[in-house]
RNA sequence: UGGGCUAUCGCCAAGCGGUAAGGCACAGGACUUUGACUCCUGCAUUCGCUGGUUCGAAUCCAGCUAGCCCAGCCA
């Protein structure tokens, strides 16, 4: 798209803090920058993982750097293949390539073991035997320093074998850790003798069982990141505090690189819930049709609602990127997939709330084929022919029996345009024993004929319809927002909205039979919508709602 | 209440001592065979508050207030 950040020209518009630190350092003391995306694969990416995605890739591409995908799979009990692989297909399908960049953590874990033994021989790093319980006793609170270990001061023999029979599976689970020698009474609660190796007998996804030690992250990850040779290792805000330890490991891991790592403000938006405890939460309790559900902020959920990577990355874009907490308003996301869709997509006709209207005076049995253009907007999508006879179907609130002030649409005595054919004018209404209408009675008059040059007189209303012989039928799904404002009952419970999906029959143009899975149409006046990839099947077609048009006309 | 961070329009967000960008939303209007799109127009005498420095402060200083994060052998 035309407004993505490809060049150092288009960033004036959405400079934000992390530019101004890689260009102060490309001036300084670099000559390339290299960013990664590390997630952990426990879980699905949501479109917070977007907003890091573009982040890393954009500045890695905008700055003629690179940018690798790494998985931090360092805790084994947690992770799964499964995510790798939903992750990979998440980010590629997202638009990034990493090329040949793809890393493991796990596949470093000798390289960590090293600066682990180093950091023992310097007398940096100790074995503590100290349970969890008592662990937590001796770090102190956020207001009182801690103690020091009674086992901080084995000597480095002692430790060196400790260790060693740590690692050999010697020790059961949660007996012993290895901690880094800082400062038991440092405010910041991170620099308190962290650990940074813990004891799981567990099966790793990718190492097997070959190990039963496992590195913690604030231990892993700034090594990771020196290993790779990453400039900028940019995270979110809840990081901040763990920094002085990120550089205390860059410091003392004995490798020359010297990452910096960069803080911003994680994504959050209104009409959605955004973390990962919270989406499992909505999985788990069946409130929604799985991880892919198209109302969740899942890149999968997305992708089977419909939006475009064009659009999220267009959305990333636009959100910009600080370190202030902000919840970013959804009709930004709706706008940025309108926005690429419209000239993008054909545009057809479909009713989702039909009702008849017979025209008295068309003869019976004729139907005429008419050209309408697939997208007003980009000609060069062409045109296709629809067909048109007596009966057809328009939307109920294309008609009001009793018209309110400014409804440009059919009414009783009222003339309109139908899209691509004839003027028409409503002349009666049948109805049935309890007085609901069930069709609407029209004439039309031959001589307004679209693309006749008809100028004799103006309509103010032009209404969409479908033929209804050969009206294909489909079922769409009208999503609208997950949440409102209130995403709990009382009892701590989530709740979603109750509208967020309706079901509707619906009756389309003809043209829309072959469509596949995934395809993408505009339903004139109506909104964006998307074939379901789950629900379609030979028999039956599944259009998602993306999202609706704007309208600025409201009844009232 | 120890430490860290943040505060600019309804929502995001530029701004880095020289007199408040932009986007979304919203409101008018033009155009319209989509009440869409597009195009115009409007939308912060004011930057959490209070003082101070300065010819000049959203930008510097001091104090206050509010919000977020940290006491996993998670990431």
């Amino acid at each position: 798209m035309s407004d993505e950040i490809n060049s150092l020209e288009d960033i004036s518009s959405t400079c934000n803090f992390i530019h101004n630190y890689i260009q102060e350092d490309l001036k300084d003391n670099l000559s390339k920058i290299s960013t990664r995306f590390p997630p952990e694969p426990n879980g699905y990416l949501h479109i917070g993982h977007a907003k890091s995605i573009c982040l890393n890739f954009g500045m890695a591409k905008l700055y003629g750097g690179k940018c690798n995908l790494r998985f931090d799979d360092t805790n084994p009990t947690k992770e799964d293949t499964e995510y790798v692989n939903s992750i990979k297909e998440d980010v590629k399908w997202l638009g990034f390539d990493w090329k040949d960049r793809l890393y493991f953590a796990s596949s470093y874990f000798e390289k960590f073991y090293d600066v682990a033994l180093k950091l023992i021989k310097e007398g940096k790093a100790f074995v503590c035997d100290l349970s969890a319980e008592e662990m937590r006793e001796y770090r102190g609170t956020l207001s009182t320093p801690g103690k020091n270990s009674p086992y901080r001061d084995r000597s480095i023999d002692e430790n060196l074998d400790l260790f060693t029979r740590m690692k050999n599976g010697e020790f059961p689970d949660g007996s012993h850790t290895l901690r880094a020698k800082i400062d038991m009474s440092s405010p910041n609660m991170n620099m308190r003798d962290p650990v940074i190796y813990r004891i799981a007998h567990a099966h790793h996804h990718s190492t097997g069982d070959k190990w039963c030690i496992y590195p913690m992250y604030d231990f892993a990850h700034p090594l990771e990141d020196v290993i790779e040779g990453i400039t900028h290792s940019i995270c979110t805000m809840e990081f901040e505090d763990h920094r002085p330890l990120y550089d205390w490991v860059v410091d003392n891991c004995g490798m020359s690189a010297k990452p910096r790592q960069i803080e911003f403000a994680r994504l959050e938006m209104t009409n959605t819930v955004m973390s990962k405890r919270k989406l499992r939460e909505l999985v788990a309790n069946g409130l929604v049709d799985g991880w892919d559900d198209p109302r969740m902020p899942t890149i999968s959920g997305l992708r089977r609602r419909g939006y475009t990577p064009e659009s999220i990355r267009a959305f990333c874009d636009k959100i910009g990127v600080s370190k202030a907490n902000s919840k970013v308003d959804s009709s930004l996301l709706d706008y940025c997939v309108r926005d690429d869709l419209k000239s993008k997509v054909k545009v057809v006709m479909a009713v989702t709330d039909p009702i008849k209207v017979i025209i008295d005076n068309y003869p019976e049995g004729q139907v005429e084929f008419l050209d309408i253009e697939n997208n007003p907007e980009n000609e060069a999508m062409g045109v296709r022919t629809v067909p048109f006879s007596k009966e057809i179907y328009i939307d109920k609130d294309d008609f009001m029996e009793v018209p309110v002030k400014k409804f440009f649409r059919l009414a009783p005595l009222k003339e309109v345009r139908l899209k691509g054919a004839y003027f028409i004018t409503c002349v009666g209404v049948d109805k049935d024993g309890d007085g609901n209408i069930t069709a609407i009675h029209c004439t039309y008059d031959p001589q307004t004929k679209s693309g006749s040059g008809f100028d004799g007189r103006k309509v103010k209303g032009t209404l969409h319809w479908v033929n209804a012989d050969t009206a294909i039928k489909a079922e769409a799904r009208l999503y609208d927002y997950m949440m409102l404002d209130n995403t709990e009952n009382p009892d701590g419970d989530m709740i979603i909205n109750p509208n967020s999906l309706v079901v509707k029959e619906c009756f389309i143009e003809p043209c829309v039979k072959e469509a596949k899975a995934g395809d993408k149409f505009q339903f004139m006046r109506n909104g964006y919508y998307c074939v379901d990839t789950k629900y379609t099947t030979d028999k039956k077609l599944v259009f998602n709602r993306i999202v609706p048009l704007k309208s600025s006309f409201k009844i009232k």
